[in-house]
DNA sequence: GCAAATCGAGAGCACTGCTCTTGACTTGAG
DNA sequence: CTCAAGTCAAGAGCAGTGCTCTCGATTTGC
């Protein structure tokens, strides 16, 4: 019952959202290196040292960011399901969704992806939101092995039985699906995240402009390793 | 003739010198964004405002940091040519000389492929050392198209027209190459760069455990998508 | 009604990038 | 050799940062 709470505690809830969206805003604009606790007290008008009764520091205000920021992510790769049966559709959306999300806030996404500062420890917090997008993945991929659509292309390199128990702990998101197609689609996850990067840190700028065209292709080009049918594009 | 110079020019490249290793040091324990120039005068025994006298910003050190970084990037790549016409042999060697390099200067890396900042623009003088990586990358697709053995795989799905004028522009580091394999080769590139991101960030962490083995496996099954001979693995 | 908890404001500390001035030194031309 | 011009390190100083502490004012719950 939020009409329970003394005028205190309801007007803090508030100033705690108001402190990370105006926190977001900067984020935005500034990125995260120049992300300032008191120019964020500034477009609040408060004082800086007002923000420390909300948050302890300034790395937790990051944290309650890439937490936010994993949910968004999660949020846009889970709503961006088409046809239960089309395997290959359902990818080609779960990317552009991821694609589309990181396009529209660089900032956070770089926060998620981005350059680890030494220092940092992800806190606890940040884990189970941050498995959110990869948990539709491995769905996905789980669903087409079952299905009989995601077959294993001739002509691929069996993982050595030394990547077996690596390949047992990864399951635990895509259950059912044999070694090869787990690395496989470890591999692949990891080259959806590694365009992103390009495109985002600006290397194809001037050489690949049709982006999303391109992208689509890329996408279509990693499906064919999962070994789902892959489309014309 | 550098018996010729004055003492003042030969103490000027001298120091010039010792504060960029001393950067590079500190890049490599701090990071990026803990990267200071007071504490980088401070490891020299000088004062903060003389590092002025030979970088008008840190900015100007960071690039030079990031040059020298693309430089050593290109030099692994470089040297890790293996026979000539063992193309798969080639990549895997690439790939590998790639992410050695990152796994051993992790704060240089993430100089070069992480989190772009908003105000950043990457000087001229990044460019051309930037390119050496791929071009050896692209001088491998090439001449592996030209031999032979880059077949095109069948069920690739062919770029859309819309593309090529983006193939074109892509094509100056792998001349002689159809579009579908220019546009599959920089989807490859891009996974390799994916999984190293991936793999520094930490987000393997308790999860694939034999890292090497495991990008072993994740080159050779990208080394599918340009049609080169997969063995084992 | 009142003690206790909570809050915003402000001063202050140590740190940062960067600028400016000052005095000592080196250079190259006369 | 002389000496003006150029170059240098050092220090003070400015504006900004994260963060801590104190001090009144307000609100809470008993």
């Amino acid at each position: 019952m939020t009409a329970s709470r003394t005028a205190r505690e309801r007007a803090r809830t508030e100033l705690t959202r108001e402190i990370v969206e105006a926190a977001r805003r900067r984020l935005a604009t500034e990125g995260a290196a120049g992300l300032s606790l008191r120019a964020v007290a500034r477009d609040l008008g408060m004082v800086s040292s007002a923000i420390y009764r909300y948050f302890p520091s300034r790395d937790e205000l990051l944290t309650v960011l890439i937490v936010d920021g994993y949910n968004a992510l999660g949020t846009a790769a889970e709503t961006s399901e088409s046809d239960e049966t089309d395997y290959a559709g359902r990818w080609l959306a779960l990317g552009h969704a991821v694609r589309d999300w990181a396009v529209a806030h660089p900032q956070e996404y770089a926060l998620l992806h981005g350059s680890p500062v030494p220092g940092y420890r992800a806190p606890q917090d940040t884990v189970v939101p941050a498995m959110r997008a990869i948990q539709v993945y491995g769905r996905l991929v789980s669903e087409a092995h079952r299905a009989g659509a995601a077959g294993t292309p001739v002509g691929f390199p069996d993982p050595l039985g030394l990547l077996a128990a690596d390949a047992e702990r990864v399951r635990q998101v895509m259950p059912g699906t044999p070694d090869g197609l787990v690395l496989r689609a470890v591999g692949v996850w990891t080259a959806l995240f590694g365009w992103i990067g390009f495109e985002l840190s600006g290397q194809f700028e001037g050489t690949l402009l049709e982006r999303r065209a391109a992208f689509d292709h890329h996408l279509h080009c990693q499906a064919t390793l999962l070994g789902l049918p892959a489309g014309a594009t």
